[in-house]
DNA sequence: GTCGCTGCAAAGTATTTGCATAGCC
DNA sequence: GGCTATGCAAATACTTTGCAGCGAC
């Protein structure tokens, strides 16, 4: 169950913001895109596959990271700040926050009404062309906090 | 040149702050603390070897790697959340932000004032325990804007 | 004196690259 | 039809683990 509510790109939604960024469409890209959504949460390149590999046979690693990263560039999804481990993939054209556990590494989502304008205003003054924002929360999650006090 | 003022704990405060974490204070992570504070940027492992190297013979790169560990439990360094490539660590025991560029994965510092308390009190709520927060802005960076448009 | 930390080597995991073929535009 | 993306395999990059000896407490 998300924690935001996702809009859940269209197919043609997803094209469209392929073909835009000179990208061809593929089955593969769309469907590592849907699968993502369908999954409603963060899910590991790994994971991706598993997910995309039931819906299209013979969909190999090395063509999911390069789907994640097209469809990346293309803006349909993007890459969450992870701890260790994998890097997560978020489907989300919502922007939102994350908790992220110092300890074990989950990534969790956050509802919060932050006002990013000034660290918007402040980064485009640098030179810095920003394209989205989000707060990282860091600590320890409700399972690692009890487990070691 | 750091966008931020770091206040560059001393060896006594490195060492008081792992005692208190029940880690022993070696000269390893002594001088693994200090070469990242003396950086005055974000280095990953591999350059936080090069420097410590300096100081110390026979210093390896799993050491470095343990020191860091035990550096972020005491609360001494954070691991930055980059985008690709080698994780980086930060000195800084002063929270501020992060611009981090989505094609090369440069990561830099960002003053602004943003009022995050609406974030830490939302991660409280959900049973997380927050023990520090940043902003992170994606985006590009002056050198790749101007290199792809 | 005990127990954790280091150094070295080696393994493990995550991600990228090379090359021939298939498929979008 | 040209040129990009895929699939497979292999390589690379980053980080962790195992074990014997040293050193902090």
């Amino acid at each position: 169950m998300p924690t935001v509510e996702a809009h859940n790109p269209s197919r043609e939604e997803v094209a469209e913001a392929l073909r835009r960024h000179g990208y061809r469409v593929t089955a593969q890209r769309l469907v590592v895109a849907e699968a993502l959504s369908a999954a409603g949460r963060h899910l590991s390149a790994e994971e991706v596959l598993a997910e995309a590999g039931e819906r299209l046979p013979n969909v190999s690693l090395p063509t999911v990271y390069s789907a994640l990263d097209a469809l990346e560039d293309a803006g349909v999804l993007r890459r969450v700040a992870a701890g260790r481990g994998p890097a997560l993939y978020d489907a989300g054209a919502v922007p939102h926050h994350h908790l992220v556990c110092r300890r074990c590494g989950s990534v969790t989502d956050l509802v919060a009404d932050v006002r990013l304008a000034p660290a918007l205003e402040g980064a485009a003054g640098t030179g810095f062309a920003p394209e989205d924002a989000e707060v990282v929360v860091r600590g320890l999650c409700a399972d690692c906090r009890s487990a070691t006090g």
